[in-house]
Parts: C-alpha cells; structure tokens; sequence
DNA sequence: TGTCTGGTTGCGATTTTTTTACAACCGTCC
DNA sequence: GGACGGTTGTAAAAAAATCGCAACCAGACA
C-alpha cells in the first residue's frame, strides 16, 4: 500500500528491508549492517540523495562507515535494480529506491529533484524500431526547468 | 531542410554558424574563433559529445586552445539555448546543439547515445499540477538500456 | 585606421566526484 | 567452531569541474 505520493507508508519499511535481504542472498552478495543502512537511508529519504548525502544520514547511526563503502553500495544497489541513478544533467549523481514507475522534475537552479506522477508519462510506447535494436530496461518522462521557489528570485 | 535522421544537412553549416553568430550578438557575447569553434565541433558531431571530446576535436584547428575555455563556452551555449547538457545518469556531461525535438537512449554499457525520433513523444502534456508550479523549459523521453553492439556479449 | 574598454582566454591551482588497491575483517556455509 | 571469499576502511589518485587572475583581443567609437 502507498500513499497519495506513492511513497511506501512507514509500515512497510520492515517489508522492505526483508525483501531487500533476500534480493543479496538471490544476488549471492553478503547482508552487511553497511549495506543495511545504505539502503534504509535511501528508502527513507524523499530527497533523490547524492552519495554524499547518504553518507551524512548513514553516519548518523554508524559513525565509522567510510564514503567508498556508502558510494559503493549505492551502485551494487542499482547494479541489482534495487535502486537506480536519476536521470538529470549534472554531477553528483542522484539516487532513488522508489521502484513504482514515476517520473522527475528537475529544478536547475537548486538542484531539486521533484517526483512527477502522472498516469500518461507511465504509458509511453517505445517505438518498434528501438525495442527490435535495444533492450530498454528503463524509460521515463524527464522535466526541467525552474522550481516555485526558485522562480521568485 | 534535414534528411531522414533530422540532422541539418552538410551545406546547412555556414548558416548556422552566421545564426551562432547573431545569437552571441544578441546576448552581448563576442564572437571569437574560441567558441566559433567550440560551436562548429559540436554542431559537426554525431556523438552527443563530452568536454573532453570537443576538445580533442577543436584542438587539431586550434592546438593552444584550453580545455577550460571548451568548457566554459559548451556551458555558455547551454546557457544562451543554443545547445544542452543530455538528460543521462552519469558523468562527465554530454552536449547537443541539435535543438530540434529528439529523444535519447542511452547504453549503459558503452554509454553511446543515440538519437531517438519518434512523433508521440513529442507530444507528450506536461500535466497542469506541474505547468502551475514550475516553469518547463525542457521536456524529453530518456531510454536507457544496453544497445545492440552490446547485446552480443 | 587607431585607441580604449570590458569581456575572454590560458594558465595554474583547487575543489568536487568517483574509482582503485590492498590488508584486515566478518558474513555465510559446512 | 573454522575456513573461505566477499566486504570494508584506508589512503591515494584518477577523473571532472571550477576558480582567480594577468595578458589578450573583439567590438565600439572617434
């Protein structure tokens, strides 16, 4: 079940980590208090965290987790599609553990990364003559612009 | 007029460049062999090119150009609309001074892009809960997924 | 055409982001 | 409980982007 935004209500979040170790075991990759954390953070955060970002929330509980293993466990995460890198224009990569198909705005002065739902966007066709060439594994609506907040300035 | 592939064609290149060279007029920007040739590499390539790439590219003309004023002019084309930085989920940055409606896959593998024209996608509404909120500069379909020349292995 | 002015360039140095190497460590399996 | 092999932390460096500044030159005007 989710809410309005489609985020997973907070009771899930157990669920989620349950599922989240059987997909490292499925994977034959180790279930590490790191990589536990890592992606207990990302599942919590509504920010489309930056590695970095991450870090800082991770540390908060383990004080001693180095950046190489929060940045490394980020892409095993996307690797085993728990996860994904958000499509958008610039540098730190961005990060989200919202599998649900949905869509982002992007706002290029602040950096925002805003969630888009919106029903059209998730039935776009890939033409046939891309599907018979590539596998798609990924296809989204990307926005970009300027932000309510950032407008007024 | 362009050809199937919606690339502007060989002898269109003398008229876009004059039209480079308007813009940078209208934006109060000189006109120097820098960027003249920063703008004709990339509008030259097929390649959705890096910094980097330009470089190389402009330094057989130009061999004492910098790296930094590549960069610097690719950012200033980005910023005055006559290129853009690609929608992607990785680094380094990847340029196009094709401003006709397009679409990208990119391969994850060999990170090539390709150009993707496809009418509905064009069509696509940016609903109006974001339209009221945000200013839209920037609508595209991202694809992302391995090509076919990786497919094989 | 010569001169002036302010934007532009190239350089070097830095910051930011990502990646690598490797020894110590610790989940997992038996 | 013990062994194996994947994982972690550390330090270091590679990759990518950015910054400050003096010299330079495109554009404007005489």
């Amino acid at each position: 079940m989710s809410d309005s935004n489609g985020r997973e209500s907070r009771g899930k979040l157990t669920e989620r980590m349950d599922a989240f170790r059987a997909m490292c075991r499925r994977e034959g990759l180790k279930v590490t208090p790191q990589r536990l954390a890592v992606y207990k953070a990302l599942v919590e955060s509504t920010e489309h965290p930056s590695a970095e970002a991450v870090f800082r929330q991770v540390r908060k509980n383990i004080p001693d987790i180095s950046f190489d293993t929060v940045n490394r466990t980020l892409l095993m995460l996307s690797n085993i599609d728990a996860a994904f890198v958000i499509e958008g224009t610039g540098s730190p990569k961005r990060f989200d553990a919202n599998l649900k198909t949905h869509h982002h705005f992007k706002c290029i002065k602040c950096k925002r990364i805003i969630d888009v739902w919106h029903e059209p966007f998730d039935k776009i066709q890939v033409p046939r003559s891309i599907e018979e060439k590539f596998t798609v594994s990924r296809k989204t609506v990307y926005l970009e612009g300027i932000c309510d907040k950032c407008r007024g300035k």
